[in-house]
DNA sequence: GTTAGCACTCTTTATCTCTGAGTGCTAATT
DNA sequence: AATTAGCACTCAGAGATAAAGAGTGCTAAC
């Protein structure tokens, strides 16, 4: 394809992102050498050709999807953070928090930086090991099961018996989980799994039977991978959004997350008309994955308007999940560094 | 205030609010037996007075505040709810459920059946106890602190700390916090008392100011009222309110909160612009209280335009907030009633 | 005190015109 | 052969104007 032709491509797309008003011709001569004339004939090329398309006869063009996805895949120029953008984006961060308030500092910043929504989705790593399951009762007839991964995860379910259960049954289903759950790997516990333990318990069997139901569904919680959306507000008032389509979108969430599963391990760009049935028309899902202590932890995204600011918005959010990345695993190899000393002090004793 | 006047203005609010246009005098011939003449002179006076309001010279009236006030506080004629109806409401709710789950099966079911907004605000009853608090490790310098009510609420903060805690520091602590904290009401955990467990941590202090800090948070959290709003498609759909300040509303949520605290123990009914300040104009909240074990445990309410149904929607929040109010007393009841019989069993022997 | 009749007001909707941005095509230029 | 200037043409959007319709307030009769 001829390199002019590409670069009026680039310029019109340039343009309609920061102006969303179809580009006219005039425009574009701004960025390219050649007259009006010339690049209208160009942009009559590029239509037929798929990139570009004109809203109606006497106005200026838009780029097609394919449009964007060229312009995404090869043409766009990525903005460089200078040191001080940097700074400026770590300031944002809750550096010292917990993983998961880390994560939504980043995920509130690119609301704030974008007037986009965004998305963490965080999976618990497939082989997470249950470190801890444990029955409290609550109250009368009241149960929670709690239940902590070796990850750090930690969830409970309450839960509502028909009796109340006695001291020895409570402390034998007790025992009996900790000692056969825990250290096992959290995707293990399946429906056979649970109709394993049922008949174990024995006499206790129909009495324990809706906690294993229970424990059962927690378990399938604690591995179901989890979604926050934020910045709803930024998705309603954009106005290149229909807001019928965002009510209904918001309204029921769980269409994002096919965009959002980990079988993706690098920058993930998509256009809502091209893998069709996103509910949004005319919008875009730009997605990054994180990591904790080397293995996939989950992925930060954005959804906006398809004239999105590619070449800024794109380093924000790579930069953000390599920062959690490295803040994750900062904290894992101090902690290693933290072991290793604690062993020296051991063995060198208390001088 | 002259009978028939009141009768036009409950024919007007009436009309309006299932047509939500304004109401001409027309309309009203078919509710009130006199002419149209007449019934304008009457609604002339009736604006006068300040109950109906013209929105411009040649439309028909409409409801001012005052007027849906004096409709809802002595006009408006409520709703019988036949056995039907009750049926088909109690089959709406998650009887066997959870209190959370039962309160929230109906705030869903309010949704669905008035299209409006609705919202659960539960709060921790002032006098409940602290009936579990423990201290549980769960990654290197990971903890986590639990803590359990003693009328069944379960929350859990993580906490990430500088250094990891000794075996010894550790249980110490929680020790500590079984022994102290454990069946002491949880108002009382102020910055006072973390304070004195501090100084009672002796040489551990340092290491354990970071855990006492998030125990008061903690406990902060268990107290404050939860507040839970469902149906914002509702609210975003409904053409009676200005978008903008819907959007807005959503974004911050905080605003709801003054509107459900307990310290109303009747049915409530707010009209936007009479209280001023709630962001939303041309609204109203409607909201009933319901009790568990005979003291009040949070209220369920509608978020509406102003021209809601009141007539059926009322019967249906002051039906659902009493079934939850039997429901939870009704297990607190057979609770009683099984550990009586638990009791004779006992005392009679295993005859 | 009530009602019929009527002129008047004001919104809503449709139709029309005007304007301007931007195009596609043709013919001239490099 | 590629580029450019020039020009007629198209179409959306903004006003302007007109007609329709709903509802009122007022007057005069009942």
């Amino acid at each position: 394809m001829d390199s002019r032709k590409l670069k009026i491509l680039q310029a019109v797309v340039d343009e309609y992102i920061v102006s969303g008003e179809p580009v006219g011709s005039k425009a574009i001569m701004a960025h390219v050498k050649a007259s009006s004339a010339t690049i209208r004939n160009e942009m009559a090329e590029l239509e037929k050709q798929g990139y570009l398309e004109q809203p109606h006869t006497s106005a200026g063009r838009i780029p097609t999807y394919n449009g964007y996805r060229l312009y995404v895949d090869t043409l766009m120029e990525r903005d460089q953070l200078s040191e001080e953008e940097k700074r400026a984006l770590d300031a944002m961060l809750d550096e010292s928090a917990t993983e998961e308030e880390l994560v939504n500092s980043a995920s509130l910043a690119l609301t704030q930086l974008t007037q986009c929504a965004s998305v963490v989705a965080s999976s618990t790593p497939k082989f997470s090991l249950i470190s801890k399951v444990e029955v409290i009762p609550t109250g009368k007839r009241m149960y929670v099961i709690l239940m902590i991964t070796s990850n750090g995860k930690i969830k409970n379910k309450v839960c509502r018996l028909e009796f109340d259960l006695t001291h020895e049954q409570l402390e034998f289903f007790d025992k009996y989980l900790a000692e056969n759950l825990q250290g096992m790997p959290i995707d293990d516990v399946s429906e056979e799994m649970i109709e394993n333990i049922r008949t174990a318990m024995g006499t206790y069997m129909v009495t324990l039977t809706p906690l294993l139901g229970e424990l059962f569904n927690l378990a399938k919680e604690m591995t179901a991978q989890d979604i926050k959306l934020r910045g709803e507000k930024n998705l309603l008032t954009c106005k290149d959004f229909d807001q019928g389509e965002i009510i209904d979108f918001l309204d029921n969430q769980k269409e994002i997350e096919k965009f959002f599963n980990d079988s993706f391990s690098d920058l993930q760009i998509s256009f809502s008309s091209e893998g069709d049935s996103f509910a949004i028309h005319n919008s875009s899902i730009i997605s990054a994955p994180f990591k904790k202590d080397g293995v996939q932890a989950g992925r930060l995204g954005l959804i906006g308007p398809m004239r999105i600011n590619y070449s800024k918005f794109i380093p924000y959010l790579e930069y953000f999940s390599q920062r959690i990345t490295t803040l994750l695993s900062e904290r894992a190899g101090e902690e290693e560094r933290l072991e290793i000393e604690e062993k020296n002090t051991t063995e060198g004793g208390n001088s």
